[in-house]
DNA sequence: CTTTGACCTACACTTAGTGTAGCATAGTAC
DNA sequence: GTACTATGCTACACTAAGTGTAGGTCAAAG
């Protein structure tokens, strides 16, 4: 077993991020010592690693949370956890084809203000 | 001159947004008229819709601040407008990098747990 | 015996607004 | 004259995803 602080720092989490995640249900309350100091295991950390990838590309908590729930149910969700996976892929296409179109408007239409205008 | 309502409509933003800016300075106070309500002029609506382009380039409401003090203090200042766009536009292509590598993250790593492992 | 380090809870703060409550005012319909 | 609607005002609460801080507990080390 290993405390908030072993774990946070093996993956890579500020430990008030592991506590936001239990707070948010992405983690089940966790057990604790007999000083109510969280208690974690191999298990959990590895959930944890986890969690962190799918922040990492940009899904959010509360869409990892329903992905948790969708964990727990068992193996007959795997398709809806396939297409949040999707939703959360083509999210990210979306907002890379909005920030290439950002950085025309900075490329044209704000150099025309440079070249004509005021400001 | 123009009311609020116009002008968010004009520039198409929300009225709140428009009181926002002003509150954050990015707006001078607005005259008002014998009841108060805010009055715009031509000039500032162009000014809004300035602010309202460099927003949609994702740059921060503290930096158009700082964008708007420069243009307060005139042309010599153009340099440094120059560099505060600069910015921004890296900013926006490390964005891009950053989105295109959780992309991968997606397709590779969350791939590899549906094909072998439980999450 | 006291200090250091790790942990605890609860709360405030951040960004860029949006939404709401409670108010005033003006124009229009009856 | 009055009711309704639209528009505006201020001030406040709320959002996401944490981070940082205050104030407290506990054990080990010097």
């Amino acid at each position: 077993m290993f405390t908030i602080g072993q774990v946070a720092k093996e993956v890579g989490l500020n430990i008030g991020a592991v506590r936001f995640y239990e707070s948010r249900g992405l983690l089940e309350p966790a057990a604790r010592d007999e000083h109510n100091n969280r208690l974690y295991t191999n298990q959990e950390i590895k959930w944890l690693i986890f969690i962190k990838c799918l922040r990492e590309t940009g899904m959010s908590v509360q869409e990892i949370k329903k992905y948790r729930n969708l964990v727990n149910v068992g193996t007959s969700t795997l398709p809806e956890r396939i297409e949040l996976i999707q939703n959360q892929k083509q999210k990210l296409l979306d907002e890379i084809e909005e920030k290439k179109s950002q950085l025309i408007h900075l490329d044209n239409k704000l150099e025309r203000y440079f070249r004509g205008e005021n400001y």
